[in-house]
DNA sequence: CAACAGTTTAGAATTATTATAATGTAGATT
DNA sequence: AATCTACATTATAATAATTCTAAACTGTTG
């Protein structure tokens, strides 16, 4: 258990309130080594096993949209059937295995710099993402 | 008014069944000079409006996902709230005008080849798209 | 310790999508 | 051309995901 008086600081320099439920949920997104992926099904799992007091639906929803908003999540749509959050939330690219349904960030030494030539006029390029879908390979079933 | 025929045979070739409504859908999609991209919700209206004959819902659905199984769409989501299909079934990256909620199909000379460094064990693989997310500039406001 | 604005909550409402089951139809068989 | 059959379409119901509502609650400010 560690300090959530961080959490509580993060918080409130969004402007968000400290409430028991988002500080609970700062506390299973954000307390670990390494950032991680999950859908929202994942997290209300998350919450309702790993916790004493249980949040309602709406305020997950509520919440994740939030902290969304304020750049504490990131959302990557695989298909209009698998959207995923993302508590990396710098621009990076990523690998999504279609055998396991699983997203797996890259980091910058993964993927050469993206280069691009057309620029569409007025507009500037706020990200560039890269997806690359991975699946079992079987050239070496006879 | 071109020939239908052609998605007759198209239709017949994958295997499914050329029904009016399928071939309906096939002109909607295909009797034009560029590709496109469309919600299911675009779809409907078009259907709707260039169509003396009507469509259930149910059917765009279904044929819009067996059209997808078949290789005759593509499906490009953007988030869980917005997500398109795309008569250019081909591989090929996107501009997406955050805007106007406009994407814009890439040419081959728009992003150069992307180098991917790593590979994942005992997968190959499938595609590799960019998604370039653009937004008025609005730098030049004092 | 008020007072208030923002938050949570359960449950209802809405929306998007899929399932159901009756009816229709394309294409093959006589 | 009539019949057959598997597949497709349809209206509608059912489901699932998400959002809304309005009442109760809580963090913050003074
Ligand atoms: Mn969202
Ligand atoms: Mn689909
Ligand atoms: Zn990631
Ligand atoms: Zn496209």
């Amino acid at each position: 258990m560690k300090k959530n008086c961080n959490f509580i600081e993060k918080l409130r320099e969004v402007g968000l309130r400290p409430t028991k439920q988002r500080v609970k949920m700062c506390e299973v997104l954000y307390n670990r080594v390494k950032t991680f992926h999950f859908t929202i099904n994942d997290l209300v799992k998350m919450l309702s096993e790993e916790m004493n007091q249980k949040i309602s639906l709406a305020t997950v929803y509520n919440t994740v949209h939030a902290f969304e908003k304020k750049g504490y999540l990131k959302e990557i749509s695989i298909d209009s059937h698998r959207s995923y959050f993302d508590t990396n939330t710098s621009v990076h690219h990523h690998f999504f295995d279609e055998d396991t349904n699983e997203l797996i960030d890259c980091d910058e030494s993964d993927i050469d710099k993206i280069n691009i030539r057309k620029n569409i006029i007025g507009k500037k390029i706020n990200s560039v993402e890269v997806l690359v879908r991975v699946a079992s390979d079987n050239q070496n079933q006879k």
